[in-house]
DNA sequence: ATAATTTATGCGAATTATTTGCAATAGAGT
DNA sequence: ACTCTATTGCAAATAATTCGCATAAATTAT
């Protein structure tokens, strides 16, 4: 969605103290593009035929992005990982349990309910990001 | 935390469609008593050493178990699955990013935001469950 | 009860997802 | 340009999950 210069890509990267590679720009370009949470496979399978980028590369890039808070990991129980940029904002999204159907929500806040959750915890005292599954049956599905 | 009595989970399992088995019995008598969503790991390991279950027949049977929506099924970027039981309530619980600490977090409801997010989807008509990971750092890696 | 039918199980092997070791290479700071 | 450190590619390892097939157990019909 949002699409980012290259610039900005490089300003984040090196905010986060992560050195500015043609790899890491190539990763959050594609996961800055794409409407859905990427699959790890789209990534390796894109980044190698195009750029001949081996899939250990993109995996240990997925996890320094996610590291250091610039992508978000998410999982449907489709048994691979997702990723998606990590806005600030928090993620939810609508899962089908028979297809690979997703579809993010936007614009709705459970942010009162995360707080009242952080202030029943004993062992948490602060949130960096949170996500909602919300599982059942797409139309084509049901 | 809720203990079934055999009779109970027996019945579960009729109602659901699915065959009285002695394994699942177990499975879900295991996953009833611990105070933790399990571990696939975890219950193939107790399994086989106490009963001699198979990790294919535990795995089969936690898909089928989900499928009948008498588990839940839930991921927490560990790289692997965790289940318990499907209550019918949602299932709300804090993450570490560093460590494997998880707390589950009960009594708050976002169902009202759930109805919200359904309301303004496209290809989802209702939801079965949801869950919401809030990702941090517990007291101890922060 | 018993036989017939269907589904579940064990075992071994296959897949899929992800990670690792190591030598070669590229980024960042001087 | 030079040095130091982090990143990359390649091949191989590990982890998580699934599959095929013959046998065994659970339901259903008799």
């Amino acid at each position: 969605m949002a699409a980012y210069t290259k610039d900005e890509l490089q300003g984040m990267l090196q905010e986060a103290g992560l050195r500015v590679t043609s790899h890491r720009l190539l990763i959050l370009s594609f996961v800055s593009k794409v409407k859905q949470p990427t699959t790890v496979y789209e990534l390796v399978e894109v980044l190698r035929k195009k750029h001949n980028i081996d899939q250990a590369t993109v995996y240990r890039n997925l996890s320094s992005l996610h590291e250091a808070r610039l992508l978000r990991r998410l999982d449907f129980n489709h048994g691979h990982a997702h990723y998606e940029l990590e806005t600030g904002r928090a993620s939810h999204q609508l899962v089908c349990q028979a297809c690979e159907t997703i579809e993010k929500i936007e614009g709705i806040s459970v942010d009162d309910a995360v707080k009242k959750m952080l202030k029943k915890s004993k062992k948490f005292k602060n949130a960096i990001t949170h996500s909602i599954e919300i599982y059942g049956l797409c139309k084509s599905c049901s």
